[in-house]
DNA sequence: GTCTCTTATGACACCGATGACATGACACCG
DNA sequence: CGGTGTCATGTCATCGGTGTCATAAGAGAC
């Protein structure tokens, strides 16, 4: 690979001068530039990074983790990947500063995590970046030195910055927006309460139905959700059936997330109800091969992965620019309801209310 | 940051000799050992690896690019992720190999993988990949100097060395497993045949046909692939409904994809056709969110992207260390059919056969 | 004509590691 | 006891850029 010295020799100037046409940094005559230049293209000189960065000592870095990538051996479990969105989203980012990203994955095994930001350590990366794959509280090894970093989809104790999404407004908005749809009587198949988003999806689901003056039902919920181990399908069904033979059944299922909805939609089927004529059915995620696929499309909450990588990725400049007016706290990101078929308006009248309610 | 002069003095040593502590490549006594090792834990030392990377001339790093990551800025189409796979067996062989993967995409831009190549020849990468959406020809500009480069799910006519999935095979053994199973009538709902996967399953398609001596029957195949425009639900209902009054219809559905079945599922579902009891079901590239959570769980053929991806960077280390004995040509990855409850054994008597056929 | 100011360029050291080579202290050999 | 090999360590140059400072050539001011 050629240098800047060779391409100073070819062109007759200095390796200075040609520093100066590479970076523009001080004045060069036309026809030192076009030497210098017509030099580069003839040798396809590229300039070494590393090099330049020993000087300026900027890397010019971020790095990113992620046990996202490479799940378990065996994947049984974790079937979507919608954390990518979460790189998406930081990638789009960070391209604007001219940062460039490297990616390591724990293999979702939390000891493999301090080698790799070991490994990012000697890269010199300006800033880290840890993405979880569901919401949740990690615990990573603190880092000695100084570098900033910043937590997508995940918190931990220590304070250290993280980005969220805002279950608990998400499930609100939603169930804000069926009862202005005119439903009173809305069964929910959660998430199993010890995750994150299964809680907060739980409150947002009881405040949106107190501000809505509907008494909560326990009666109307039900854990449906076995961690990814068998007998889900038969849980579900036994959950809406109960809930179906109530004296005063659901019009509505939320459900927990759209992988639920899409489970839900072929027990409502096998029992001969239609959806939504009979009764609707509400996810969770946004996840769009199953929400834009299904047949009614699938009404639901985006969780707004790409949105939190955009967050992440300017929280984490501002931090490295040591910008002063630093936030304290998680960084909640709330996404829009996503309205569609699965869902009977029951009060048509009140669809001019919806304004009112944040959309798509 | 600490560097190893700093350490050297705290440690009263030369700094050659904490290099030698780093990288034990010379025999240190113990008592030295021990005050460097002190020192470096005192300093929270990390090693600088621009400087390292200058004099040994190896980065030990790989370029990663994609047009995974970002799609368009408004992703009405993309809505899986599944070549994530592949960077996820990608990242598991580089690990190992001691590299650090550096990621940045194009935002489905094919103009921007120009400034993005060059950002990783600068950073002097040993070697790139890159990674397409689906299987499909693309036209990268030239990498002018010598680093290697590998195409993953794509190829282009430069003969660039490519890994892809094997359409052909994987049709061909889900069809033939499908013939063992007792099905004679097996109708096809298509990718279009602009793209590669189409026409190649196609192939495959009609290949196990041939060896199962069944004539082949254009009216059992239908192109219901709209490229993502609306209306494929109407297309694919029709194509169903079509075939389903013939005089002789089909026993199965060959779907050109998991998402396509999915539909498939919710059509025979409103026609009152149970699967699979009265019509069976079977898709392809067994995107699991899709294929383990339909009810029942889809018969369909695995797009082995992690394989792919594990292949990838096998061949790319192999062209790093500069082995002669390289294969020519794209490497063809198959991956099982993963048979499932959606499709009924028309002859159990069959099953002892199976054996013979590639399965999970 | 001389002084100053700008423009254009070069000389040189330095960033933090490591390769090549040198050196000093022993151990072992005949 | 001198020769030779091994171990432990140090010296110095070098990788490829860039920051700092110096310098030369014109342009304009007085």
């Amino acid at each position: 690979m050629a240098t800047i010295y060779d391409v100073a020799r070819i062109a007759g100037v200095s390796p200075k001068t040609v520093s100066r046409v590479l970076n523009g940094d001080a004045p060069v005559g036309k026809a030192t530039r076009e030497a210098v230049e017509s030099a580069i293209a003839q040798l396809d000189y590229v300039p070494s990074n590393a090099a330049r960065m020993m000087r300026s000592q900027r890397s010019g870095l971020i790095g990113l983790i992620t046990g996202a990538i490479s799940m378990s051996p065996e994947p049984t479990q974790p079937a979507g990947l919608p954390e990518l969105f979460i790189v998406q989203g930081i990638q789009k980012s960070l391209a604007n500063s001219g940062m460039t990203m490297m990616i390591a994955d724990t293999g979702g095994v939390v000891e493999k995590a301090a080698p790799l930001i070991d490994t990012f350590l000697r890269h010199r990366v300006e800033g880290l970046i840890y993405v979880a794959e569901y919401h949740q509280k990690v615990a990573l090894p603190a880092i000695s030195d100084g570098t900033p970093m910043i937590l997508a989809n995940c918190f931990d104790d220590r304070g250290t910055p993280a980005i969220l999404p805002d279950d608990w407004r998400g499930q609100h908005d939603l169930v804000a927006r069926l009862v202005t749809a005119g439903h009173r009587r809305i069964g929910y198949l959660t998430l199993r309460p010890e995750i994150a988003a299964g809680r907060l999806r739980l409150e947002g689901y009881r405040a949106a139905l107190q501000t809505g003056g509907i008494a909560y039902d326990a009666a109307l919920v039900a854990n449906c959700d076995l961690e990814g181990r068998d007998g889900e399908t038969q849980l579900l069904w036994e959950a809406i059936d109960r809930m179906l033979r109530l004296s005063t059944p659901p019009t509505v299922f939320c459900c927990g997330n759209d992988k639920m909805a899409l489970r839900v939609y072929g027990i409502l089927r096998s029992m001969g109800r239609k959806v939504p004529t009979e009764v609707s059915v509400a996810g969770y995620d946004n996840y769009r091969v199953i929400a834009e696929t299904l047949y009614p499309p699938l009404t639901t909450v985006d969780l707004p992965y790409t949105a939190m990588g955009v967050r992440a990725a300017q929280r984490l400049m501002a931090m490295i620019s040591g910008e002063t007016r630093e936030e304290k706290g998680p960084t909640l990101v709330a996404g829009p309801v996503y309205w569609r078929d699965s869902v009977t308006e029951l009060r048509p009248a009140n669809v001019s209310l919806l304004k009112s309610v944040r959309e798509e």
